[in-house]
DNA sequence: CAGAATCCCTCTGGATACTG
DNA sequence: CAGTATCCAGAGGGATTCTG
């Protein structure tokens, strides 16, 4: 190693957009997105927890970043419908990895949960603090 | 099963998971531990724009889901210590690469905020609204 | 050194009602 | 259908002060 330069060094830049892309309602709105095209109530059913505003907000702030495209469908009530950039892609791996680790990991978070929640408790009970 | 029940379905435990581990600053204080095991301060350093409150209590979660471990060192002044699990090592290459597409694609990500606020800039002005 | 405890304030996010 | 507009409560996070 020639001198790493501290290789962990992230910017806020880098917080900040990590923060857009990867907040509570995104991963699962591109997830969907990912499959096909969708539009927004279509959205809205297969993510039943999230709120109409949420969903909403999610979709903007996505569509800013240049994640997501929206495209007006002339259809006779008007649909709306929301796509995947390129740029939007090039996370589809990140995300598959992301969901699939929280659904092989989950088991073992929970026992770990269990284990801290146990531990604190008898803490309280007995005099060891922290 | 070759039936995969719609895909992208996700529980709220998962969304929460997630949430819990990719937070504001979970992935920069996971980069850094995944390095070598620090103490607290050193992590402080190493990420400046942190809290002492927010670095606990973000050392502190992760902790409770099994991603670091604390060990108190019997030094003179004493001091802890954290470092990865093993659990958290399997986080390490979602990490890495997390990081990694976050410097490769934030120009990409600057052009397509500053498109979209020059849009509604102009939107404004006129009179499409959306 | 490594936190805990407080105060305080912003900002997120839910519920609800309304519209082109 | 696909939003916008309000209201409002609650969590998150910063700054500061104190402690074993």
């Amino acid at each position: 190693m020639t001198e790493t330069t501290d290789p962990g060094r992230l910017g806020p830049e880098h917080r900040e957009l990590l923060g857009q892309v990867l907040d509570k309602w995104s991963l699962e709105v591109l997830d969907r997105l990912c499959e096909r095209p969708r539009r927004f109530n279509e959205l809205r059913r297969a993510i039943p927890a999230v709120t109409q505003k949420s969903l909403t907000a999610t979709l903007r702030r996505l569509e800013r970043n240049g994640m997501v495209e929206r495209e007006i469908v002339s259809t006779r009530p008007v649909g709306v419908e929301y796509r995947m950039t390129p740029l939007g892609k090039t996370l589809q791996g990140l995300i598959d990895a992301l969901l699939e680790w929280s659904a092989t990991r989950l088991p073992e978070v929970n026992r770990a949960r269990d284990r801290f929640d146990d531990a604190e408790r008898e803490a309280e009970q007995g005099s060891v603090s922290r």
